[in-house]
DNA sequence: TTGTACGCGTTATCAG
DNA sequence: CTGATAACGCGTACAA
């Protein structure tokens, strides 16, 4: 292993020089720091990670949780991360939280062992939030991503998920439809409950009837988009349009209504919620809101870095944009 | 911070009693390495990583290396190794090679800034070999998934790809298929060259006469599906099968045809590649050749941890069943 | 069984 | 502008 000592030997200077030097520190003639540099080059030297953490108590690091990271809603958040952190040189460390950030102790270890400078979290989890005042009392950034937290010092990501659940909804009452379902998400999570707020009130300012409202609720995954459908279908057959809170649930509701024989979108109309990249090649190609996914990730962590070099201070929320990109299945 | 010496302060010892103590190293007393472990506890004290990274000359964390961490593909891979990991208190560092893996210096950083223990390199790109040598030299150890290298001290996780897309294609020939495309993945992959030679040789063994095989390129995305079955649909009008490389194009293959106006499988039967989650919900649902993703990631962390342990030696040359999954889209 | 002393590679402080 | 020295927190010979 190559260390600041063997090129202070082969330099004929003192290893805080060289430390100095490949630091872009003041204090270095110009003509020592390129010698320096060169030699480190040729000796293929590469700082080691583990002393300079030790000893400057900043690791580079910045830990992001998210409930699985195997759901394909994250990929593009991640992507957007990745690509802000790796310009800045930070590293990532990736954690599932699954149902319950607090109930493990990710977050303890990412802090205390790893000395993560900052953190990412997403997800909107209302039993989550007592991790908030720990971050907070030990002073570690960090940005949230589908919260919108009013509190002062909290950073968050978010978009309207009432507004463009409304917006959804509305669409499909323009299109003339009288009875529209929903498939809602887990309620546990804030954005279900404000996605399925934005479907009720499109229809109560609609006009729409109280026994013409059907909400079934579903865990955001293939499976039970399925058979929250196969239910709509049963309890509510005159149904002609579904929301549906995300697109993971809208796939399996578009087989659902498949196998059911119904042609979409003439008997059934569909709008879903997110626009996976997947989400142009279903049949038909889904109407749905689009989160500016990649933008989240990639704000998210362009926010915290700045915060993390002082260019910036705790306290920013920021509200994202959605889309209703209308396809063919509404 | 709590470090140990505020431990051994108040346990009344040194320490280096504590290091031993919480490491469950031989040489202290039970009675007591309870009171230490208790009065850890109590202190909320989890050690340094740096700290302990800088002297023990490990790292507790395995590099993974894949061309695009967004890609579907990789999502269960990922789950199976994290799985793996967080059992066995090990850290995964992620990062993308994209197309090359070699021409970036990732490999380097997770080398020899981050200390990696190992590494998992996912994918088959025939551009990046030098890095085994390199690896070898080092004595990283590594797991290769997606690769079969006969040679020593590489380890290697694959499936017949081959053997694969013959019985993919067999498969369609048995429906009585007689003009049979294939979309091919990018050739710069060994898994696609597999893939293709395996639809060849079908086809070959069937007597199916060379100007009825059609084979057009892609890159594994589903735009280059639905390009590539645009394509065929117009050079080959009486095509009735197509076996397509992975499941992402396959998806871009159904929508062209969807769009063609043609049924599936009655007018062209397809088969894809990988059985993707989504797969399940295509219309049709895909009939596939299921890649044991979640298995294939486990395996490889499994084996990596146990040669890093001491428990395994390298060579470990694993090939896992694949399985033609018959839904309805052929 | 316990304690002492040292070193891991780097940066920061302070004196030259 | 440069160099010596002392940390950072932990693990480990070796001595007690």
């Amino acid at each position: 292993m190559v260390t600041i000592k063997d090129i202070a030997r082969r330099a004929g200077v003192s290893p805080s020089v060289v430390s100095r030097a490949l630091n872009n520190k003041y204090g270095v003639k110009e003509s020592t720091r390129q010698l320096i540099k060169n030699i480190a080059r040729e000796m293929n030297y590469y700082p080691n990670a583990a002393a300079r953490r030790l000893v400057t108590r900043k690791s580079g690091m910045i830990g992001v949780m998210m409930a699985d990271i195997s759901e394909p809603f994250y990929t593009q958040i991640i992507k957007g991360m990745e690509y802000v952190a790796s310009q800045t040189g930070y590293t990532l460390l990736f954690s599932n939280s699954y149902d319950n950030l607090e109930k493990t102790n990710v977050l303890q270890k990412m802090i205390v062992t790893e000395n993560v400078d900052g953190l990412v979290i997403v997800g909107s989890n209302r039993q989550d939030t007592s991790f908030i005042g720990m971050l907070l009392e030990r002073k570690i950034p960090f940005v949230l991503i589908e919260r919108n937290f009013k509190k002062d010092k909290v950073n968050c990501i978010w978009i309207d998920n009432k507004k463009a659940a409304y917006t959804a909804t509305k669409f499909l009452l323009e299109k003339g439809h009288k009875k529209i379902a929903h498939i809602a998400g887990n309620l546990q999570n804030q954005v279900a409950i404000e996605r399925l707020a934005g479907y009720t009130q499109a229809l109560k300012e609609s006009g729409v009837p109280e026994p013409n409202r059907l909400v079934i609720h579903g865990n955001f995954v293939c499976e039970d988009g399925y058979r929250a459908m196969q239910e709509i279908l049963r309890a509510q057959p005159d149904c002609t349009g579904v929301f549906v809170a995300n697109d993971s649930m809208t796939y399996g509701a578009l087989q659902a209504i498949h196998e059911a024989g119904f042609a979409i979108p003439q008997d059934i109309a569909v709008v879903g919620f997110d626009d996976l990249e997947f989400s142009a090649f279903t049949n038909p190609p889904l109407t749905t809101i689009r989160q500016p996914r990649y933008e989240m990730g990639k704000k998210s962590m362009e926010i915290l870095i700045k915060i993390l070099q002082g260019e910036e201070k705790n306290g920013i929320n920021l509200c994202l944009p959605f889309e209703l990109v209308i396809r063919n299945s509404a």
